[in-house]
RNA sequence: GGCCGGGUGGCAGAGUGGUUAUGCGGAGGACUGCAAAUCCUUAUACGUCGGUUCGAUUCCGGUCCUGGCCUCCA
């Protein structure tokens, strides 16, 4: 029994989609304007682990991850470096599908991109002016807040509170400074389609409704994003689209909260806004996702060099215990029951990751070594289900962290170096024996002698 | 001003009305030629003030501190 906390209930319920047999998800993409950061990472990899669960649990789950390739901060990057706005969208977009490759994300159902989305658009925003929700105003088209009786359900902001906050953007053509465009007009180099309003392009907010309710209908189970996000652009989709179609729009909103760096927000002008791009050269995909699945999803996180190195720490003591374990090759996986209750439990992953290091432990403890082998085929199973633990220990704990070429390593013999200390350990050389295990150390490979043979492993 | 969070041991971070979270790090021990890894033992804890209770870190109220949203943002 699946339960997730609600953020239009603001607490946890159990989770019972509409459909049994097909449940829809919908999480909030990039805008393709720059690389993906931490932050970024973050609600992917949370909610990657919300649709493994969700494909565990129903048969068929329909992931919609939508890519924003037409958005001002997109046009601003084009002028200020030049390039096309084609070029800057497809490059980030790749970039973007591998970091999420590197964090071990699993591909949505569908990634449905905003231009390729425009008639969709315009056909809803045609329906709410028909509906006397929008109206047109110099080539605008906006959304009239004050027609919708449940605005502000969503963020709990009161009309009244929201003039308050006098932060709204003011414009002449709006009738209520809280109205939102829905589309605006295009000029000169300014990507623009043809619309009944003139030449023009989307708002930032209508996309998500029109797509979503192609890809999972108009009222579906579960959306998702950022905190951030609950205010303005979750709030204005849910009065677009529940005024658009006359129903409910989202059942349950769940929401991620912030990655902070260092105790600080993560920020441009700050210098301390960090890419997945940038901290794949210090660390590898699984320990990012580590680190990143240590907190609960719902508080913040704070993003540290120490952290990083926990989380490195952490995952190695579950390979380690891995790797003492005998290998069998099991077929089918072997999830731990406590395990799934924790991710169930709106995705308590700090608690499924103390599970994984309760199953470590029980493998070193151990005397028997099928015992050991059960054990280790359900952790790495249970690891592999978060998109984790999924590599050979041997070859976890050889690579190279920083993906460099293997020529350095190549160049020590490991092998041989290790053979030859064993010689002289067998022959009570130890002093010999020392001087070449010290002299792989400095170069960054420690040695075990394990029962069955001496191991070795990179220094992280 | 309005709306939401959070305050747990050296650090990170779960959880619970009465019993060890866990990880990293510290101390001692076992094992080892010595290490490493592992195991055992151990220290350090629930912001503050009240209330409910046989008993609260856990429930309720006040208070202090702190983060976020209300404008583009994941």
């Amino acid at each position: 029994m699946l339960q997730i906390y609600n953020t239009l209930t603001h607490q946890k319920e159990t989770f019972l989609p509409l459909d049994a047999h097909h449940v829809g998800l919908y999480v909030c993409g990039p805008t393709v304007y720059d690389y993906a950061h931490l932050g970024n990472a973050r609600v992917y990899v949370i909610f990657d682990i919300l649709n493994r669960l969700l494909n565990y649990i129903y048969p068929t789950v329909t992931y919609v991850r939508n890519i924003t390739d037409i958005d001002d901060k997109i046009i601003q990057a084009s002028l200020t470096s030049g390039n096309s706005i084609s070029e800057i969208t497809e490059r980030t977009t790749q970039a973007f599908q591998e970091d999420m490759k590197s964090l071990g994300n699993v591909s949505p159902t569908y990634e449905p991109k905003a231009t390729e989305h425009i008639p969709e658009m315009i056909k809803m925003i045609q329906t709410l002016i028909e509906k006397g929700h929008a109206y047109e105003a110099e080539g605008h088209v906006l959304f009239q807040v004050t027609s919708d009786p449940s605005y502000g359900s969503l963020s709990r902001q009161g009309l009244e509170d929201m003039i308050s906050g006098a932060r709204v953007e003011i414009a002449p053509y709006k009738k209520d400074p809280r109205d939102f465009i829905l589309w605006k007009p295009s000029t000169g180099d300014i990507p623009g389609w043809q619309s009944p309003w003139g030449l023009g392009r989307p708002g930032w907010h209508i996309e998500c409704s029109a797509m979503s309710s192609k890809y999972l209908g108009e009222t579906f189970d579960i959306h998702a994003g950022g905190q951030d996000l609950i205010f303005p652009h979750h709030e204005n989709e849910q009065a677009q689209s529940t005024c658009c179609s006359n129903k409910p729009f989202v059942r349950y909103w769940m929401h991620n909260g912030y990655l902070i760096v260092n105790g600080e927000k993560m920020s441009k002008s700050l210098g301390n806004f960090l890419t997945v791009r940038d901290l794949l050269k210090k660390a590898s995909g699984d320990v990012l996702r580590y680190g990143l699945l240590s907190v609960h999803y719902r508080q913040p996180l704070d993003w540290t060099d120490a952290g990083l190195l926990q989380a490195q720490n952490s995952l190695c003591r579950l390979y380690t215990a891995m790797r003492h374990a005998p290998k069998e090759d099991a077929a089918s996986p072997d999830l731990n029951k406590e395990f799934l209750s924790a991710l169930a439990d709106d995705l308590n992953t700090p608690l499924a990751l103390h599970i994984l290091h309760g199953l470590a432990s029980d493998i070193n403890k151990s005397s028997s070594e099928k015992e050991k082998a059960v054990l280790a085929h359900q952790l790495k199973s249970s690891g592999a289900f978060i998109g984790l633990l999924t590599e050979d220990p041997d070859v976890w704990f050889q690579k190279s962290p920083k993906n460099c070429s293997e020529k350095a390593l190549e160049g020590l013999h490991i092998e041989c170096q290790i053979e030859a200390r064993n010689k002289a350990r067998q022959e009570r050389d130890f002093k010999e024996a020392d001087r070449i295990r010290d002299h792989l150390l400095e170069a960054g490979i420690a040695l075990e002698d394990a029962p069955s043979g001496t191991l070795w492993r990179r220094l992280k």
